[in-house]
DNA sequence: GACATTTGACCGTA
DNA sequence: TACGGTCAAATGTC
């Protein structure tokens, strides 16, 4: 049973998330004068974002657990969120109340053709059926999907998976929650194992890991990456990464934009449910192949990640657990962002 | 045997 | 009270 981390350790992991930010609006402060491509600085400002973000992010959850009304004291698995253990009616409010702040979004996909199933594309990360239902006006029933480690890390993203009355060949996918789980061992073995995607993920399971071994496994993913990236023929590159994507279009950063970061903004939640495409491929925790084969998409990104003269190579060996967030704006002085570690020495984060 | 899926029942909300 | 969401026993699959 994963326990919440320790004063230390989440002190060190945010002042180690911030350091990163700060190296590397360093590293982009130095490659913005010079010939350095586009990708790379908007690789680059990915990734500050990411840093602080994740920071955020682990403040405000500790905020979120240790306030007078939340769960502080009991595990993560999401059954102690869920009524069944809770006699005490104001930890059911506390829960009820948990639940319709989680963020909501949905998306249309289309059903995978040739699979014969009727199971949505795998967004990467596995989920478990735990109800179907019929609606109310609609043809199809909606199939109702949690985080497989649900149980195990106290995961409470959900999804409900509907298939379009006006279109039978679309499903609408709304995700609830964000993922919370570390997945990056399942990125490991996709990494090890190109294609080959189940997208009812009913066997791939992971064990929870310690912080410290999260960290080295996401350091492997990055070196596998590289690795991969390093030795494939580039102009296959569509095979190797078929669901590799950016939000590359003004329309979809800016969309995300505004979706994601008011949720995140307002509900005090995690990065880690993002929505799958809109997590950055190259960052640790949540490295990500997220659209189905039908969404492949060849990306100009990828190639430039690959381009002789990249300094991503550095700044991936760099960068070894930072998430992934939207991009936000970045219109503040990096300059004077300078973390000292005391700042960090609130009891109220970290009780 | 372990795990996922199915499905009827139950519960909370509007 | 109808409906959507979830639970959990039964069943299926590997």
């Amino acid at each position: 049973m994963e326990r919440v981390a320790g004063i230390g350790e989440k002190k060190a992991l945010i002042i180690n998330e911030l350091t990163q930010g700060k190296e590397l609006a360093n590293q982009l402060k130095t490659h913005i004068d010079t010939t350095t491509t586009y990708e790379t600085c908007e690789f680059l400002v990915e990734k500050i974002l990411s840093s602080y973000e994740k920071a955020l992010s682990m403040l405000n959850w500790s905020a979120l657990l240790e306030s007078p009304h939340s769960l502080a004291g009991t595990s993560p698995r999401s059954e102690n969120y869920d009524s069944l253990d809770f006699k005490d009616q104001e930890h059911k409010q506390v829960f009820k109340k948990r639940k319709t702040m989680l963020p909501r979004w949905s998306e249309q996909m289309p059903i995978c053709s040739g699979t014969g199933s009727e199971v949505p594309p795998g967004d990467g990360y596995s989920w478990r059926k735990y109800g179907q239902k019929d609606i109310l006006g609609c043809k199809f029933p909606r199939a109702y999907y949690r985080c497989t480690h649900r149980n195990a890390q106290g995961c409470l993203a959900v999804k409900q998976v509907q298939k379009s009355d006006e279109d039978p060949s679309l499903v609408e996918i709304t995700y609830r929650g964000r993922h919370t789980c570390i997945q990056a061992s399942r990125m490991t073995t996709k990494l090890a194992s190109f294609g080959d995607q189940d997208s009812k993920g009913s066997k791939d399971r992971y064990q929870p890991q310690p912080e410290a071994e999260i960290s080295r496994q996401s350091q492997e993913v990055v070196s596998q990456l590289g690795e991969c990236l390093k030795t494939e023929d580039l102009d296959t590159n569509g095979e190797i990464f078929p669901s590799f994507s950016f939000p590359s279009t003004p329309f979809e950063t800016e969309s995300l934009e505004s979706h994601f970061f008011s949720h995140s903004a307002k509900e005090d939640d995690f990065l880690g449910g993002f929505p799958p495409q809109f997590i950055s491929p190259a960052t640790s925790e949540s490295i990500y192949f997220p659209l189905p084969p039908c969404h492949m998409t060849k990306l100009g990104m990828v190639q430039n990640l690959l381009s002789p003269d990249s300094v991503l190579t550095e700044i991936v060996s760099a960068t070894t657990s930072v998430a992934n967030s939207p991009t936000g704006d970045l219109s503040f002085s990096l300059d004077q962002v300078d973390f000292d570690p005391k700042f960090l020495d609130i009891p109220e984060f970290f009780l």
